[in-house]
DNA sequence: CTTCATAGCTAGCGTTACTACATATAGGCA
DNA sequence: TGCCTATATGTAGTAACGCTAGCTATGAAG
């Protein structure tokens, strides 16, 4: 499955990936892939700048370090994005409860 | 809620809206509107050309008619798009189920 | 020395839903 | 008559998002 249809949520499962402890990008694209089942397997073009949002936004911070002679840029969760969490977390049990109903709402002409 | 972030599942919504028979576009809004109990409010702006794009694709065909002397544009699903309605159910399990083990899956940093 | 895995980045593209506006009729109200 | 609302459709332009494709660089394996 791609992530073509992610949008908005990207953000949430990002959060979500940091809230264990801080991690390097590449790091996140593995994390989601296993905390997926393997189904989530994003491109590095979507990661990277998708962090950098989030950064801008306040939601994560990022700091250089190097590791094996390779540098990483670690981002952690700020309260914001602690709080941003929780809520995208509501906000996607909202929006899916809606999509289902609005997917099971069509039909339903025998509400016998 | 708004629908900015449908992205792809708008037209499996309006599919389905289509499903228990022939609709005009105002008229899918209302219905929208009442299977999500009004948290899913779309502007026209969404509707219309969601509905022209879902025509060209084939999945529905359009057909002026007049009621009440006002013009209306009745849709109605296509062989195809009574398919590819299926397919986007089918898809929105998928996506719903991986994005909440990825909402999910972040913290269990306790195994136990 | 080449290839692969790791690790990061950017520019440009296509799609999508939104805002804001434009059009037109029917019906109610003053 | 004039005005407003609800019904009904549409377009132009915008902003955001995730993707493709390409780039740089290191360490390890062959």
């Amino acid at each position: 499955m791609r992530a073509e249809e992610l949008k908005g949520h990207l953000d949430a499962m990002l959060l979500a990936s940091l809230e264990g402890g801080p991690q390097h990008g590449y790091a996140v694209i593995e994390a989601l892939r296993q905390s997926t089942g393997g189904r989530l397997d994003l491109p590095t073009g979507t990661i990277y700048p998708a962090l950098r949002r989030l950064e801008q936004a306040g939601l994560i911070t990022g700091s250089w370090s190097v590791v094996g002679g390779r540098r990483r840029r670690e981002y952690r969760l700020t309260p914001a994005g602690d709080r941003a969490l929780s809520g995208r977390r509501a906000d996607w049990l909202d929006f899916s409860a809606m999509v289902t109903a609005a997917l099971e709402g069509g039909p339903c002409p025998n509400p016998a």
